[in-house]
DNA sequence: AGCTCGACCCGGACGC
DNA sequence: TGCGTCCGGGTCGAGC
């Protein structure tokens, strides 16, 4: 389940691959609704002799920066993946777009369960104004959480799931945030101490930068996980301190941890810590 | 208006 | 082996 982390990790990887600079001279779409716009016809032509000019993320989306202003938003949703080739892959089963660049690699988009989507956009587009702000970036402070959380009464894990009130946290970091900040996934958001409103945020970009720093969370084997572009998973499974950790020990007090429903998701908590 | 809930899209994993 | 069921990110529409 690639979020801020994982795809920060691709980001990067793509980054040091040096694919700024490269055109895209054919562009394969093997599964069509994996572009969910402009449609499929429009899409090859447009990305057609276009050439990567930067690479970003903003939330969950990785973005590729094309000339003639245009943007290439992928997002990688569940299954996900992006696997850097030097020819075409010979297993083609659960490759639904290939980039073929001139330097003859291919960034191939591999998604089995085809829900991730490509969207090609105007670089002007008002493609990102429905999402939150970046979590780890400086103007994220505790005093602007503090204000966000003050302006909503749902429950926390809800709340931080919802892309327009944060970009970038998913299921895994959401469980990992609430319980380093000993806060229960039900607690209202306008219900806060500025002390918890605190620890919420230091936990918040403390969950964060630990995926980063060991390059995503990859859970089991299966080709549905993440894995980083090298093809090797990340190693933030480890350092998982509750989520699917359900009949273990509470590595803080030893309670067993707990798995839960909250807004339809599976959650996992310690009880004795995170109390509502 | 703000919020919650359920459906939807998919294939892998798992239980019987 | 094969069938049924659950899982999950994000969006959308319905309903409160």
């Amino acid at each position: 389940m690639p979020e801020l982390p994982e795809v920060h990790t691709l980001l990067e990887e793509l980054k040091n691959e040096k694919i700024i600079g490269q055109s895209i001279i054919k562009a394969n779409v093997y599964w069509p609704r994996s572009i969910a716009i402009p449609t499929v016809e429009e899409f090859s032509k447009i990305i057609l002799n276009k050439k990567i000019l930067g690479l970003s993320r903003r939330g969950k989306y990785l973005i590729i920066n094309l000339n003639d202003n245009y943007d290439l938003m992928i997002h990688l949703r569940m299954s996900g993946r992006l696997i850097l080739s030097t020819n075409e892959p010979e297993e083609l089963t659960y490759i639904r777009l290939s980039l073929i660049l001139n330097d003859s690699r291919q960034l191939n988009f591999h998604d089995t369960r085809k829900f991730g989507r490509c969207y090609l956009v105007k670089s002007n587009s008002n493609f990102f104004e429905k999402l939150g702000p970046e979590p780890l970036d400086s103007t994220f402070t505790p005093s602007l959480l503090q204000k966000m959380l003050q302006k909503k009464s749902r429950g926390l894990k809800p709340l931080l799931l919802d892309q327009s009130f944060i970009a970038g946290l998913g299921n895994i970091y959401v469980d990992e945030a609430l319980w380093d900040a000993k806060l229960h996934p039900l607690r209202k958001s306008n219900t806060l101490s500025k002390n918890e409103v605190t620890q919420l945020h230091t936990s918040i970009q403390h969950v964060l930068n630990r995926g980063l720093q060991s390059g995503g969370t990859t859970l089991g084997t299966g080709r549905s996980n993440f894995y980083r572009l090298s093809g090797e998973k990340g190693n933030h499974q480890s350092l998982l301190k509750v989520f699917r950790q359900t009949g273990k020990e509470c590595p803080r007090c030893n309670h067993i941890i707990e798995r839960i429903k909250v807004a339809q998701r599976s959650t996992h908590i310690c009880r004795n810590c995170q109390k509502i």
